[in-house]
DNA sequence: AATAAATTTAGAACGATTCTAATAAAACTT
DNA sequence: AAGTTTTATTAGAATCGTTCTAAATTTATT
């Protein structure tokens, strides 16, 4: 697809948000949504953004990061205390997540099978199953 | 059970550890093991220890809950980004979170089937598997 | 252009956790 | 049971990821 068209969508993409199209959200969005499905840190999303020339405070990361959450095009992520990733991937999935690496995989929805729940209390929902599996050795190599 | 009796298993649970069954450890152990199942943090535990008069200090309590999770007597548990939680159920099961109340229940692992997996890369094998099911609205009520 | 509203930013502040180096307690030795 | 070595505890500083603040800039509207 032609560079004009995909900067197009990006920026549809923003607007749907009910976000304004700056500079900064244009960049971050192409890094995350032009590629395939990505899990990233904060950092290591700022530390891309100047890489590639885009000129981003971290606060922007973070801000932009939490609005595009909110807004349904990421979903926050926790597999350690105390760093967050960010999945490109909102459909229903779960996470191989390789504890040498910090690397993490999805895994199908289909692999998973939920039986018998004990009762919630009165007025609960569940607002969302996260399964991850952790696995020692190995990774990033497939 | 005689006090005496109860205070000798908790100082043989820390031997067994080894660790030394200093004053502090004993205290700790004592809060997170005579009761049911605990899911705590290290400031609830520390404020908890205080409260009943054993002064220690935040240090010696992350010390002494990493110590315990290392010898396999409690299970660490992140559901949040910035705050972890150590379980003393540290049989296959998961975990039930209220978002509202951040409280945390049980869940049996017979609920749970987990079907095929993708094949893991050479050498790699499954630690452990964490499944949290988030739930909204109510919580601390049954 | 002028005005209003939203966004970005640097740097301070924050909360959970870890580190440091000094003191204290526990376990050996004799 | 005194002396020695090893291990544990501690207060407070340091660190890390994240959030906040208030000022400056950009975007949208009139």
């Amino acid at each position: 697809m032609r560079q004009a068209a995909v900067a197009n969508e990006i920026t549809e993409l923003v607007r749907t948000a009910g976000l304004r199209p700056t500079r900064q959200r244009l960049s971050l969005a192409g890094l995350l949504f032009s590629g395939g499905g990505r899990h990233i840190t904060a950092e290591q999303l700022h530390a891309e953004s100047l890489g590639e020339g885009f000129s981003v405070s971290l606060a922007t990361v973070y801000n932009t990061l939490h609005q595009f959450t909110t807004a349904g095009l990421l979903r926050e992520l926790v597999v350690n205390s105390g760093r967050s990733y960010f999945d490109t991937n909102v459909s229903r999935h779960h996470h191989l997540f390789f504890e040498d690496s910090g690397e993490l995989r999805d895994v199908s929805d289909n692999s998973v099978v939920i039986g018998d729940l004990p009762a919630l209390p009165e007025g609960a929902s569940i607002s969302r199953i996260d399964i991850i599996i952790r696995v020692k050795n190995g990774g990033s190599s497939g």
